[in-house]
DNA sequence: TTGTAAGCGTTATCAT
DNA sequence: ATGATAACGCTTACAA
């Protein structure tokens, strides 16, 4: 039960110590030197009282409450709960904590959430876009604290971006399949309106031409990330006139759902259809075959994305693009072409 | 880039309608009857300016920010990262945020992590505990707002308890490997610091000894809850000297690690060895066999947590304890017993 | 080195 | 129905 104790305050600090309430600021920020004697007194009734600053005070008046929002599309899916995670230990190493938000892929809580995010007065923002036609963006300009668009952005942003190169992912993906002999293709992406999920296709379907093996009619199977979507693709592309032979899924749960998918229909995965996915984590160790996938650096990128706000707190010229590079991880779910 | 512009505030919407700020905060808070003439100025006001209420403020004087602090053990476990989802989902349908905050399994981290929680003055906790040698229940004694013990509790506590019958669990489990057959068993546990995990172990090995087949030497085998413990239990338990035909891990993740490892060294599940999890999300579906588990009804969980936050704040007599209850699910992982 | 006092942007308590 | 005005608990010039 909540009793209604009332919690020490600074004054309560500061008359036990016989000082002003100044001088209990002081020794709590250490920012200016005070008397060692009167900085133990200090110490003594804050320990004696369990004085703990407010925050909530502290950050109305010095306009920062060292705390960072973290908005993303869906906080359960891997990816994004790994991210929070390493966000979360990154933020909490500089003092901050995180106010989280999840969009819920929805481009109109979206907005509602960027509006009452920004009620919030947080020290910075990290925002993974719904999709290309989030209006949110718009109502982040101009509001007064470093923007980190992550992942997802659009060109022309004013805020600044962390990305991976994603086509670059869609090129590895290509030269790991095509170097396994295969010639027959198919690209299970995101939402297309999610321009990361173009970028790959471009990456991996351009490579794929360029080799003289196009991605044909039926080659690019639409999911939404979902396992579910990864294992209803599974039909659909069953169903096609040259059934590919290699498969890559632009995340591993969509990648899992297809496995999966494929199995129910007797399909073998790598024996007759090769599939690899994308994120790297947990997810391909749990599927069987382990998924060959293209990882992407979340640690380091939850990390930059907090020193970029930091940087933009701080320093004059904040970065405006950071890109990371994503790599192949090679695992059991891809071998070499059945029939070259 | 962040522009330091300065944001409108209450009195800059007070003065463009002409009216005192108290009236602007009537027209806001909507408690107080506002002329109709006049609310409509303000409004016009409010969005001429592109007035947000500044929370920080507003939770400062009113001694509510609208926040809801949330701990956990781990942000990346699928369960708790579902549970944040749903936690998340109730709160910002009541207006309240959520604080999140990662404990990392590490009971000073925690100790840390609460201290800092204080700090920042949310309306209610509720918090995983990482183990019952936790000293941080004591530190959230007497702090002023309502406390939910979610998951992992510790008799006597003063704080409010929200748990799922985790001795049930334990006999759930034991009833179906019994009923298929089985008569030579194994839990995979958690840490056994944590009650939870001694709970469910206790229902699950008093159903066997009551049914004449009770857990021998070596069917307790220890795990963290973490994928790569299940996989290291598998060489463990096919050590022993009576390998058992079933095996209930006390989580979905080390379930399917166990399955990994089985896997490696040629034991097939469910042919020759019956395995079960609990939590019910996701890796139960992703995994091959998919996994019979016991569900906790998270989603349920997740809102009556916030419920009962918002109960203790708004009624004399706050709700002492929920007990929820685990429900069976039952997949392909387990089957008859080979050897009857 | 220390104290005084003026805010930060609200809400709440008075009056009117 | 509306307006002054005093807090809320802290930080930060400015004085001393």
């Amino acid at each position: 039960v909540a009793a209604d104790r009332r919690v020490a305050s600074i004054r309560d600090v500061a008359r036990r110590a016989n000082v002003s309430i100044s001088t209990v600021s002081r020794v709590i920020s250490r920012k200016i030197p005070v008397d060692e004697e009167t900085q133990a007194r200090v110490r003594k009734a804050i320990k004696e009282l369990k004085y703990k600053p407010n925050l909530v005070a502290s950050g109305l008046r010095s306009k920062s409450a060292k705390s960072i929002g973290l908005l993303v599309p869906r906080i359960s899916d891997p990816f994004f709960s790994s991210l929070i995670d390493h966000v979360d230990r990154t933020a909490i190493s500089q003092g901050y904590n995180l106010l989280l938000f999840n969009t819920h892929s929805d481009p109109a809580f979206e907005e509602q959430v960027v509006d009452n995010l920004l009620r919030r007065h947080v020290d910075g923002i990290i925002f993974s876009m719904v999709s290309d036609e989030s209006r949110a963006m718009e109502l982040l300009t101009d509001v007064g604290v470093p923007v980190v668009m992550f992942d997802r952005v659009r060109p022309g942003s004013r805020h600044m971006n962390l990305v991976i190169d994603n086509r670059k992912a869609g090129e590895i993906a290509a030269d790991h399949l095509l170097g396994l002999g295969h010639r027959s293709f198919a690209c299970l992406t995101g939402p297309l309106t999610i321009s990361l999920c173009a970028d790959r296709l471009a990456g991996f379907s351009e490579r794929l031409e360029r080799s003289g093996h196009p991605l044909g009619t039926g080659g690019v199977l639409r999911g939404d990330f979902s396992f579910e979507s990864g294992a209803a693709a599974a039909e659909m592309m069953l169903r096609s006139i040259h059934p590919p032979t290699a498969v890559w899924a632009q995340n591993d749960l969509m990648a899992a759902g297809l496995i999966k998918g494929l199995a129910r229909t007797g399909v073998r995965v790598p024996e007759q259809v090769s599939v690899m996915g994308m994120d790297g984590l947990i997810v391909p160790e749990i599927v069987t075959p382990a998924l060959t996938t293209i990882t992407q650096p979340v640690e380091e990128m939850a990390r930059r994305a907090v020193e970029m706000i930091l940087e933009a707190k701080n320093t004059a010229v904040p970065p405006g693009e950071v890109v990371l590079q994503p790599r192949l991880m090679v695992r059991d779910s891809t071998t070499r072409c059945p029939n070259p």
